[in-house]
DNA sequence: CTGTAATGAATGACCGTTCATTCATAAGCC
DNA sequence: GGCTTATGAATGAACGGTCATTCATTACAG
């Protein structure tokens, strides 16, 4: 196994590691293990587990946005951007459960919301692909005059919500609930 | 001390520690030392640490519910019942910070995917006061047709949202800005 | 042969839980 | 009332287990 292939398998074991019994119960032990490495080799790869798990929200964090923004058309109207960009996300997150357990693992610990911090009080410019959108639609009046994070949380709030019901098997989603979903999210967002 | 004091002084401590901490980090020592007991006092009241937090969330539960109850009319049009509900939810999160984090943590962790099942492939009748809203509504046709459970997301998720950013300070819910998101909810459930 | 990568047993810290012991109070007796 | 005995709630040191991390040793490539 060449030294790319043993990072990568490193992150991959702890993606399903996390995703499928949580922070506890994924021991370094498991995640060496399934990895298919020895538990002392994660060190030459990552500087800690904090490390470890950060990196690897990051390296996800890129892969989303690629998905996302594939066939994504700045020149569209707002409406259909919205639409496009939020119903990406829901899909994303129904066809990859790993990173969208994961990902929300991470969100809900203090990994997360040390992170979120950092960044709603870090910088104001080049906030994200979704930030931008909403500044955007904010701008042109289409959507409710309310303050940004307020806009992520009527807009991403749901989604993640009806991702994991999904995922944990409460409903089954299909290409018309998905978007009589992302426009009940729109109307609550559309002016 | 009286045994209801300790009992409660116990709960009281986990509420604290595991919203301040979360599950890991709120270890029994420092229940017992902030509950002013010994560690194995907590084994007088609860079977085990998973059985004092699944009781602590249900006590929390029936507090919700009581404080969402509060002023509440049967007989009121379905929009204002609506409005009443989701806006007390959000309303006794924000005001119950600590409730609020516990509940989180507990909805986001392998207790409370396994209490989740339990109650939506357990029964279907008696389940709870925003279920009964949801089934009146659909029923009305007053809200859109979709399975009870996307409901529940398209509801809650927005509201545990905007309660979470405000509670970690990214943004500032006053009354009018409440209004305004729980308005918006209405928004994308109304037909 | 030399230097780097990989190993995995060992380490120390901390976890939930137990249980022998303590001790304030209650009960029984005269 | 006084004295003795019984009770069981409370204690906290101790236990077995698991964790992240280290490092002396081994394997391997150039």
């Amino acid at each position: 196994m060449s030294k790319e292939d043993k990072r990568e398998a490193i992150l991959q074991a702890t993606l399903e590691l996390v995703a499928e019994h949580g922070f506890h119960d994924a021991p370094c032990s498991l995640i060496a293990e399934r990895g298919g490495v020895a538990a002392g080799t994660i060190y030459r790869y990552f500087e800690n587990k904090d490390m470890l798990i950060n990196t690897l929200f990051l390296e996800l964090e890129a892969k989303i946005n690629a998905a996302v923004l594939d066939g994504y058309s700045e020149q569209a109207p707002f409406r259909e951007r919205f639409l496009h960009l939020i119903g990406g996300l829901l899909n994303f997150f129904i066809t990859s459960p790993l990173e969208f357990k994961y990902i929300e693992q991470f969100h809900n610990s203090p990994y997360g919301v040390a992170f979120r911090s950092d960044r709603i009080f870090g910088q104001a410019e080049d906030c994200g692909i979704y930030c931008e959108l909403f500044k955007q639609g904010t701008a042109q009046q289409v959507i409710k005059d309310l303050p940004l994070a307020v806009l992520f949380d009527l807009a991403f709030g749901p989604i993640s919500s009806v991702a994991r019901s999904h995922i944990l098997g409460f409903i089954q989603l299909d290409d018309k609930l998905i978007t009589q979903i992302v426009e009940a999210c729109w109307d609550s967002l559309k002016r």
